[in-house]
DNA sequence: AGAAAATAAGCAAGTGCTTATTTTCTGGCG
DNA sequence: CGCCAGAAAATAAGCACTTGCTTATTTTCT
């Protein structure tokens, strides 16, 4: 509950998030995330109730930070500039926390229904923000594409996909990356600033 | 071994397949799977020598299918539309076979290593295939973007992403979504055909 | 009757989690 | 500074349950 505790709470989720990227939720043990930090299995509970409160604390945590990146957007910016860095930062973010990010995506069949619900929203907010950005532009007519909605699945599904394959031999500078995918984000959708 | 023993195997890789795919690798037992086919957990191991084996098999043939339809299309067609046909085919085989999909790219950590050096090179080859696609198409003039490797990689991360929200509401119909897949696929690339 | 297939029963190992106990840390006082 | 009471944290041991898989037996089919 206090501060020392909270540190030791994010000390054991950080361990966690490195077996469960692993080895997945199921094929790790609690012995082996309190392993990775030189504890009993025992120590874990005085800070999580659960294998599962872990893995939510981890979930939901995740899911709020990438959601945070792409509401740091001005939505003032011209349509293009304010895809180009949605799709920048949100693409930075599952390239500097693949990690987080394959632990977030792969384990969310392992949650109770309860804790499901606030990933399942917080997917949604991100989704519909994405939707939006791609709507105005194309009210605006800086983007040419008739479906918002596909358009934004497929520019999550780039960004998020990151996490999966990153780093490789020929992409491991989170930077160089993200920008090339706001490139490719601003062609997807038809935007003429580049031409 | 006989005509009737590989059929009994393909019944147990779907139903496996469906468990696998819905709870993950380690979260499914060898009960769930043959209760699927009302089977004993005992029935499974003539026709697999273990859960990783059937696991493998499943993998395998996955990956290999959705190979298979990259391999289909022909390589003389002009670039733009061989890139549009590899992207509608790959995309199609993975809103059809969403479930397949899941377990093949969800638990590949799940394998022994000897299996998953066979899954490795098949995801070269798709890799490779596709890089290949779009090389060609920057030769000849057709794409207009200067790093083959990323953009191949956001191709295959569009496409096989749809095996993670396929069906939705909104889009339920393989064959429009991988229409609209592919052209989203020429703009990626800088195509000029649809301009 | 004889072959093929599936089963019931169960084993050894591993799972998440609990609890009684020990260890470690903290801070005031001689 | 040394020392020790009280609190906080971590542990060892282990419980109840589940896991993948095996084997001796029964069932099914021709």
């Amino acid at each position: 509950m206090s501060k020392k505790d909270s540190r030791a709470a994010a000390k054991i989720r950080h361990a966690a998030t490195k077996v469960f990227a692993e080895r997945g939720y199921h094929g790790a043990t609690t012995r082996a995330v309190a392993d990775e930090l030189g504890l009993s299995a025992a120590a874990l509970y005085p800070h999580f109730r659960s294998k599962e409160e872990l893995l939510f604390a981890i979930t939901v945590g995740a899911h709020a930070d990438a959601l945070a990146e792409l509401e740091r957007v001005d939505p003032v910016l011209a349509s293009a500039e304010r895809l180009r860095e949605c799709v920048r930062l949100f693409a930075l973010w599952h390239a500097n926390n693949y990690l987080l990010g394959r632990v977030a995506q792969h384990d969310l069949a392992a949650m109770t229904s309860e804790h499901l619900d606030v990933i399942v929203e917080l997917r949604r907010r991100t989704t519909q923000l994405m939707r939006d950005v791609v709507t105005s532009g194309i009210d605006d007519g800086a983007f040419a594409v008739g479906d918002p909605g596909v358009h934004a699945i497929a520019l999550i599904s780039l960004c998020s996909d990151i996490c999966r394959w990153f780093p490789s031999q020929a992409y491991s500078s989170p930077e160089a990356l993200s920008e090339l995918y706001a490139d490719i984000a601003l062609r997807i959708v038809g935007g003429s600033l580049q031409f």
